[in-house]
DNA sequence: GTCTATAATTGGATAGAC
DNA sequence: GTCTATCCAATTATAGAC
């Protein structure tokens, strides 16, 4: 695997009825949204009935809380800058935006994210566990790394914290938006670019100066 | 009207009958959704009966389009970088970043935006109307006033299109995610000194070197 | 536990009177 | 154009047999 990869887990294959459920569901869910996903849709694609559906879950809305949690807990499950090297901080924080991009616009990704952010009227509860479990991993993550590269010298940051998340920020940039919003799905060569872009920034910003 | 206000023009007051149906629909999609709000709900909102709206309305499909395309129209509307002064750059840069932060998370965009990436699989062409007429606008109008700042030295810009996708990025930073999924609403000093740190560093980045 | 069959409700859309 | 009343399809959820 390149260092660049996004690295998400695949889901573990589902052993149990519940768990063959819960899969089925998820991948009903990502791919109609909430609303548009009968639990009739759901049943048919785990090879279920109804009625056995019903009888792990009470519930659709049920059912969908186990689904994002699920997915949530995967989200940032594979995200780590730990092992990097603060000495190069340049190539690092390359290495973290290409994987961080590649994470964000992954279509699972993507799709469940569509969908908290649709849903978040009815089930505000999900977004918080979304939260927690994705994109507040991945700060700490990035906060973390900034720390131990500062300490080398190459970088000049007051506020940590901050950095981190304009980091991100600046990563997920107008890419994001769009993919979120459906507007076309960027190549290989365009999110290097992408990724490549707001680390120069990041740097000129933060970087030393020498 | 202070020079940092968000600048939203108020919605026409709705004349003719379908004006009064348009009207409800709105505040009924933006309030629940498309799936959650129902056509009766809608009537009952508008003061009219299931009937008369779809003798305006061929179905709720139709409906929605015309609410997401009226209210994409207004989003930028008011928006406007043109009459800033291009000399004093950050001064000028607060101003633009707080209208934008502003108006980014006013309820009635952060519901449209909601709304439109939750339903973008079923609605895909409505996605593309609201870019239109909301970011990419605001990136133009961003862009326009780097052109004039750099003219006068201030800034150091190679990628103007690309500077001015970074600066909406860092005022977006993390609050305007954390508003879409309704994890708390800033209050207007935290909005403040979220624009105030992105336009820091974005003259830490592309301030003229003295 | 799992199925088939069905109850109960909701919600999009329309017919027909005025 | 507007209303009341209604049709019909879809969907959530469950009863009852095995």
């Amino acid at each position: 695997m390149s260092a660049i990869d996004a690295n998400i887990p695949a889901a573990a294959a589902p052993t149990g009825k519940a768990e063959t459920i819960l899969a089925a569901a998820q991948r009903t869910f990502l791919a109609s949204g909430f609303g548009a996903a009968s639990m009739d849709a759901i049943a048919r694609e785990a090879g279920a009935s109804k009625a056995t559906v019903y009888a792990y879950f009470a519930s659709k809305e049920e059912l969908f809380g186990a689904v994002v949690a699920r997915e949530s807990e995967r989200y940032a499950e594979g995200f780590s800058a730990g092992e990097l090297d603060s000495a190069d901080v340049e190539a690092s924080l390359a290495i973290i935006a290409n994987r961080f991009l590649r994470l964000l616009l992954s279509p699972d990704v993507i799709a469940i994210n569509r969908i908290i952010v649709g849903e978040v009227t009815r089930f505000p509860a999900l977004a918080e566990v979304f939260w927690q479990a994705g994109p507040e991993r991945i700060r700490v993550q990035v906060e973390g790394f900034l720390r131990r590269a500062a300490e080398t010298g190459a970088l000049d940051i007051a506020d940590f914290r901050l950095a981190a998340g304009q980091f991100a920020s600046l990563v997920r940039g107008e890419i994001h938006q769009r993919t979120l919003f459906g507007l076309g799905t960027p190549d290989a060569a365009t999110l290097s670019a992408a990724a490549g872009n707001a680390v120069a920034t990041f740097l000129k910003a933060f970087g030393a100066k020498l």
